[in-house]
RNA sequence: GGGUCGGUGCCCGAGUGGUUAAUGGGGGCGGACUGUAAAUCCGCUGGCUCUGCCUACGUUGGUUCAAAUCCAACCCGGCCCA
């Protein structure tokens, strides 16, 4: 990073792609460190702006990058501005979509909304929750409905006119779609509009974001200068590459860690990741001293795993994880406290093997765990499983025994 | 609105009347191997308590013993023209 950026505390610094504006120079407009500085000297916390869609319901570890960073602003004193996107989630952020999104629902969007403040510690001691939903003056969750709804269209032709249709093309998802002749409705191009003008309504310090969302947050800018406003800084996470290596990490591409998951399953999946990730994920979602780790590539990784873990099941779980994890590896005995149950409520016996691995929900399809126990991949209590047909006249045969597809998926049957 | 081309399984993409859930690739899942992984090799990749039965090639009808393949209307999209 360039010399600026020398200038900020290292909880700021930490694990950022992108700052911009990057001035060097003694106004607070352009350069962070001052702007900071202001608030040390009278106390009057800055603003940051994070804006969500609430089109997923789940939270994963890419998510928690920019929550993390928040939760820092946080504890250093700031406010921290979370905006449910409940408007422009019926538009659809077109960022980093090859297609046209769909549109959601009102009952949706606030079904969404409540899982997200969930997930995000609403309810939860600070200590134990990605964000401080308890100090006092340390969040502020708004709806950006409470604005965008009532603006007319005098309004909205004003903001239109703030862009031009060379520089919407020039964000590179328009461009992209445009040149490959894959269509972009007219809609789509409020979305940045709307989003700059959420930074105007709450009168934005800083706004984070992931590196994709750079034309979005420097649209919130313009806006704000249209408006008379100061301007916000943008403050860019990068994107967190999935577990497959490669692709960001996406619940429609399967490669997530989702927050809710067990321990096992968390540490499992990290423990597996490409080498190449592992120090970014050291970097983007523990506190870890990078230049204080193992030098051993599996030691490093493990110490990784354990780390994210701990983020949010606590130590104690991490390690019984950690410790459950290599048993399943080396394919010893199986004894983990922590193996997700499954009921067998819903499941009708006689059951033959091919349906129980469905109806507990381990294979999407019946037909699936059919091809799944053919290929070899199933094991109850560590033995293979090799006839789909295997006839299990009650539940008392499975009760307490531990099933598992692969090598990273496994439940523990109880009634 | 006019012209033209096109809409195939998770994605891309063959197939243009007749065994067969439909060539091939990607991705995914599983197996072997390994420090987990990657690389490599192998298997699988519509659904169903499945020796069989369903549903599938934009939608709806039609022609035919037989259609993803022919016809009609409709819906959606690209490009060109207005």
């Amino acid at each position: 990073m360039p010399e600026q950026i020398n200038l900020l505390p290292a909880w700021v610094e930490r694990g950022v792609a992108d700052l911009f504006p990057l001035g060097k120079g003694e106004e607070s407009d352009k350069n962070l460190a001052l702007r900071l500085q202001d608030y040390s000297q009278n106390k009057k916390p800055l603003r940051i702006k994070l804006g969500i869609d609430p089109t997923g319901s789940e939270i994963h570890l890419g998510h928690s990058i920019i929550f993390r960073k928040l939760r820092a602003f946080q504890d250093a004193g700031h406010t921290a501005v979370l905006i449910i996107g409940d408007f422009t989630a019926r538009i659809g952020d077109p960022t980093g979509k090859s297609k046209t999104r769909i549109q959601l629902s009102a009952e949706e969007v606030e079904q969404n909304a409540t899982t997200y403040l969930e997930q995000l510690g609403l309810g939860k001691p600070s200590k134990k929750s990605l964000l401080d939903f308890q100090t006092p003056g340390r969040l502020e969750v708004r709806r950006n409905s409470e604005w965008l709804s009532n603006l007319n269209l005098l309004q909205v032709i004003d903001l239109l006119s703030t862009c031009t249709v060379g520089q919407m093309l020039a964000k590179e998802d328009f461009g992209n779609r445009s040149k490959s002749g894959v269509p972009i409705s007219l809609h789509e191009f409020l979305y940045p509009l709307l989003q700059g003008y959420d930074s105007v309504a709450v009168e934005s310090d800083v706004e984070l974001g992931g590196t994709d969302q750079k034309f979005n947050v420097a649209m919130g800018r313009d806006l704000q200068r249209v408006f008379g406003q100061k301007q916000q800084f943008g403050l860019l996470l990068p994107i967190l590459v999935g577990l497959d290596g490669v692709q960001k990490m996406s619940k429609s591409l399967g490669n997530t860690v989702a927050l809710s998951e067990d321990p096992l399953s968390m540490y499992s999946k990290l423990e597996k990741i490409p080498d190449d990730l592992v120090d970014t994920y050291l970097t983007l979602l523990t506190g870890l001293d990078l230049d204080n780790l193992p030098t051993k590539p599996r030691e490093k990784q493990k110490e990784m795993a354990l780390a994210i873990t701990a983020n949010f099941h606590g130590r104690e779980a991490a390690q019984a994880a950690q410790i459950d994890a290599e048993k399943l590896l080396s394919g010893s005995e199986i004894e983990m406290a922590d193996v997700p149950e499954v009921s067998l409520s819903g499941v009708n016996f006689p059951a033959k093997a091919f349906y129980l691995l469905s109806a507990i929900g381990l294979c999407a399809s019946s037909s699936e765990a059919r091809r799944q126990i053919q290929g070899g991949g199933v094991r109850l209590d560590g033995q293979k499983l090799l006839d789909p047909n295997l006839v299990f006249n009650t539940s008392d045969m499975l009760l307490g025994k531990v099933i598992q597809l692969g090598k990273k998926n496994f439940r523990r049957i109880v009634n």
